[in-house]
DNA sequence: ATAAACCCTATAAAAAAGATAGGGTTTATA
DNA sequence: TATAAACCCTATCTTTTTTATAGGGTTTAT
């Protein structure tokens, strides 16, 4: 399941996709629309400032902005930054690899070969649908 | 990401399926084979039979055994058995349905509409792939 | 009888997730 | 230029979940 976190970030997003006319929308806002606590809300904005998702105006009159068109945000990339892997094992993820201790052998082992299965086809969609895709409904 | 209940569980599965001949097998001896803790492996072991996937023999010269074919095993049933949904939100869950707290309108999220597509692709694989897949490899 | 092995429930320990706190820095504007 | 608004940053606390352990109960082959 994904977490509070990337929940909150896909919400925030998509905040920020229906608003994009505005030069700037405050955190309050958007943690008002979805009874979030602003101050996580502002730790999970951050991440994704950081990562290159938004952009931000400091200062009275500031607020969090898209930097990016919503089709250039795939939500592969949001789950991956805040929720880590996609993959259900760690031996099959791309990008948070790590062996399993209790596999003696992920040559031998049949579990991950499914599991590779899973994880292709759950990519399969999650790269290819952006914001975009959540914006359009 | 599956927990060490499930990852164990399917271990613990493949093992018993690999010594079908036998009567029954020790939980000690899945364990040792795993390096999996006796007495947590006991719980994960209490938990398939109860679900109907193992049986087992008390006292002396006891133990567990498959009491199905492989091929009815499907790996779905392990997972949401041991770690719940398979699904990504809990509103798209179709045997842990809860709403999102955040979520004001399933209807106008955009969310789930994707997290639908993955659960389905993911359950097309998990449904259909059984302690027979991993067995063959 | 005895020892081996599963059965059951409760509790503890560790890790992860979720939330809060508090001060720092920047900036529009009066 | 003082002030208030708003983001920036890090640390800590709380809660929940996961993982593991403990201890005795029951059954059964020998």
């Amino acid at each position: 399941m994904l977490s509070k976190k990337t929940k909150y970030a896909l919400h925030a997003l998509t905040y920020l996709g229906k608003h994009r006319e505005e030069k700037a929308v405050l955190i309050h806002d958007i943690a008002e629309e979805h009874g979030i606590s602003h101050k996580f809300l502002e730790n999970i904005l951050l991440e994704l400032k950081k990562a290159g998702m938004l952009g931000s105006k400091k200062g009275k009159g500031g607020g969090y902005y898209l930097i990016k068109e919503p089709h250039d945000i795939p939500l592969s990339k949001v789950i991956r930054l805040l929720d880590g892997p996609i993959a259900l094992l760690p031996c099959v993820s791309l990008n948070y690899y790590e062996p399993c201790a209790e596999c003696k052998s992920e040559v031998e082992c049949g579990i991950n070969k499914v599991m590779i299965q899973v994880r292709d086809e759950t990519l399969k969609i999650l790269e290819n649908k952006s914001l975009q895709d959540i914006l359009e409904k």
